[in-house]
DNA sequence: GTTATTTACATTGTGTGCAATTTAATTTTG
DNA sequence: CAAAATTAAATTGCACACAATGTAAATAAC
């Protein structure tokens, strides 16, 4: 093993665990107005593209369990931008729906995407190349976590 | 802006974001021997480097306040891994130094950085171009929320 | 068809992570 | 040198993230 390694600032791991928090950091800024986190922005983008999911369906593309969902869905619910309510064909499975807020406020949100890419401001050619990176990492990781 | 930078799967930040779980994960089990979580691994891979640190100088090298520290460190001080002492010098200072328990970890855990790279599984060439990236990304972050 | 198993959420408890504020010590200023 | 400003930690409060467990509904097994 490379004695590099050891070393704090040389582990991926360490940079992708800072990156991860600096980038929460930017977004907490540009979220600020929309009085969301980034976690809870996660949960409306995937509403504003189906206007309502299950707490299973949640889970299972942002990666997160109820013991995260449940409270932080109850805190939007609270903040009246989502409802949750019980499915009726499946009473074991809780739907949430957007509200009228909560669907408003996509608009505000339009311009985030790019305002985050012009703070990271990475050439599109690295980031396209980061993407495929993590994106096979990612494969690799949650594979085995699944076993 | 492309549309499908709206698409979730294509954010690059929220792929950092499951990363940062999934690397977390991993940890966690290659860590659950030595009882210590990824961050108290990262406090204890600076105090390997050099016996005692104030909370200050880790706080600079894990950017992280003491908000985060401070009890964290507490934490590792009740499990024996590390004392807290004034600085005689500067009242205000806290030197975090490793006890005998804690300095005898360094070898339960020196198998951790290949073990990790292993299930990890990425490309040489990807990791060196991954970290390049990563780390200029980290500087444009960084000097930004630094202003 | 009843029992056993599985599934979907909810709950509990622990550990970060960070903003905001407080406290005490040190430096800087006038 | 005394008052003001700065600094280092600690504290408080909130929001994840997740392991472990509990609960009720649905499905599978027999």
């Amino acid at each position: 093993m490379n004695i590099d390694q050891l070393k704090l600032e040389n582990q991926i791991c360490f940079k992708i665990y800072t990156a991860e928090r600096e980038i929460t950091k930017l977004y907490r800024d540009l979220l600020h107005e929309l009085n969301v986190t980034y976690p809870q922005y996660l949960v409306l983008l995937l509403l504003w593209e189906k206007n309502s999911l299950s707490v299973k369906e949640l889970g299972q593309r942002l990666f997160l369990d109820s013991g995260t969902l449940t409270p932080m869905l109850k805190r939007m619910e609270t903040n009246g931008l989502v409802e949750r309510k019980r499915s009726l064909e499946d009473e074991r499975s809780v739907i949430i729906s957007l509200t009228e807020k909560g669907s408003a406020l996509k608009e505000k949100a339009a311009c985030i995407p790019s305002q985050l890419i012009e703070n990271i401001s990475i050439k599109k050619d690295e980031l396209t190349l980061l993407n495929q990176t993590l994106t096979s990492m990612l494969e690799q990781l949650q594979n085995q976590s699944g076993k």
